[in-house]
This record gives structure tokens, C-alpha cells and sequence, in this order.
DNA sequence: CTTGACCCTCAACCACACTACAGGGTTTAG
DNA sequence: CTAAACCCTGTAGTGTGGTTGAGGGTCAAG
């Protein structure tokens, strides 16, 4: 009885698509003023915004790309970047930018866990942890070539 | 005459160390009251702080994690990991708790990266790419099984 | 022995990303 | 029909992570 009516968009009001993502609904108008979420439609009567239900993966996508040290502006350039399908060697460019981007993180993060199994694979035995050179890992990475 | 002198510490002024990491003294000042960074040796005549050159690199690894969207007190807590030997079974435990954090970030990237490869490449040819399924796949993660 | 670059403390200020009202209208369950 | 639960706009406040400035002392070159 759900799944047959694929016709109907059904929208959602603004507390339910905040709930399904997992955050406040205050945060959900915060994204719209910042452009990460487009002006949604509005009951005509109400005022009320309505969204389609694929707003809540959206929502999730912005919180994951927060957790992973990007802005708001980044996630937004990110999030932008499907709706840029005008100009298609312009997005392909941007996208390997933050292709670049994402493995530098990727390899950042690797250094740290390795730094982190080394860590805690030495521990118990040794009763010097403090001029280990496996500490000296998890505080050096590549020199930066900017 | 450099490298046979290794009984010197020749320790840096705060300049050197702000420059060296690529920040500023003020931001170097600031990490000392956070306790991201000890306390340092002081110039018994100007007062100047001193540091060892190794600060660089624990400036380095406070910046990386930062961009890796670890907060300041989670990068604490990360730099804490070596100084806490006394209790080796809390070392580790704590350890694995942030090697899980890292590999879940390290999975997220490599999602955002797959999505982002697959747009780039989808681009050239088509001509609608507001439905397309390769980005449905940006917009979509792992359910949350928090 | 001065002048400019550097360092000190302390306090105020800033941007980012929310978060919380105030003061109102709407929807819905009983 | 009323009361709770939801929604609206707008403005103000919060926490984090710095940044800037005032008012001063110190060091290195000429």
C-alpha cells in the first residue's frame, strides 16, 4: 500500500525530515539560509516548507562531510557540484580538486591509524613510552610541499 | 659541524616554531593555554619561551588532525595517548577507540572519493545529471547505526 | 646606543556553525 | 472548541578556534 503509489512525492514537513537526519530543526533553516538545501516548496495555505523525502540523505551527506574536517562552504562546492551540469569539463575539474582533496585526508588518516596500532601494540612491555620511535610516527607526516 | 653537535639542544623562540609549522605565534600561544602543547622552557633573563624543535612536528600533527575535522580536544586526547604510560591497558583500549574513529572517517572519505570519481567520469556524454545514480550514491552513506 | 624586529601578558574581538528565544500562526487529537 | 504540538520569521546568544591590539620589555645590527 506504500511502495505501489510511487507517484506521489509525499512531502515532508521540516521536523520529520530534522528527525530523520538526525538533527534540529533549527540547523535544517540554518542550511537553507546558507544555501546547502534549496528553498523547498510550501504549502500554499500554511506556509509550512515541504520537502521531498531524498532531503534527509542530503542532510546526512552535510553532517558526514562536517565529521570529515570539511566547511560548510566546501560541503556546499561538493553538494554544488551536481547541480553545475552546464558546464561539464568545469565540473570535472572541480570534482578531481576535491578528489585531490579527499585522498590527502585519506592518506593523513592512514598515517594516524598506523601511528595509533603501533601505539597501542607497544604498550604493554615496555616501561620507556615517552622517546619511542613510534610516537615520533603520529607527530610526523610528509613535510608539506605548499 | 651541524649533526656531530647532537649533545645541543638548540632550542627555537616561538617565531621559529610558529614559522617552521606554517601558523601563528598567536596560535602557538593559544595551543600552550588549550594544553595541546606543554609548557616550554623559558629564557631565565627575556622570559622568551623555548622550545625544542620537535614542537614543529606536534604543531604539524595538531594541523593535520584539525583538517581532518578532529577538534581540538580530540587531537588533546590523541597527543595525551603517549603521555599516559603509566596505565598501558587505558593506553590501549583508548587507542582502539580512536582507531575505530579514524577507519569510520577513513570509509566516509573513500565514499565521497568513489561518488566523486564516478561524477567526473559520468560527465562528458550526458546530458541529465539530476537523476543520475552515481550521485544519489554522493548524497547516501551507511545507515547510522548509532 | 638607537632603531627595528622580536618577545611578553592580558583583554577584546572575530568568523563559523549552530541554538535559543520571542511573538506569532496552523494542525490535529480529543 | 480547545489545547498540545507543530510551523513561521526574526533576532540574539553560545562555543570553538583562533586573531588583533594595547602597552610594554628584549635582542641584534649598524
Amino acid at each position: 500500500m506504500a511502495d505501489t503509489n510511487i507517484g506521489a512525492p509525499r512531502p515532508l514537513t521540516i521536523g520529520k525530515i530534522a528527525q530523520g537526519a538526525g538533527i534540529g530543526v533549527e540547523t535544517v533553516r540554518y542550511y537553507e539560509r546558507e544555501k546547502l538545501l534549496p528553498k523547498p516548496a510550501r504549502d500554499p495555505s500554511s506556509g509550512y516548507r515541504l520537502y521531498p523525502p531524498s532531503t534527509i540523505a542530503r542532510l546526512q551527506f552535510i553532517a558526514r562531510a562536517k565529521r570529515l574536517g570539511f566547511t560548510l562552504r566546501e560541503t556546499r562546492e561538493l553538494l554544488d557540484l551536481r547541480r553545475a551540469s552546464v558546464d561539464c569539463g568545469n565540473v570535472r575539474s572541480r570534482a578531481h580538486e576535491k578528489i585531490i582533496q579527499v585522498r590527502e585526508k585519506i592518506a593523513e588518516l592512514q598515517r594516524i591509524e598506523g601511528a595509533l596500532l603501533r601505539l597501542a601494540d607497544a604498550c604493554p612491555g615496555v616501561g620507556e613510552l615517552d622517546n619511542c620511535p613510534i610516537l615520533a610516527a603520529l607527530e610526523q607526516g610528509e613535510p608539506d610541499a605548499d
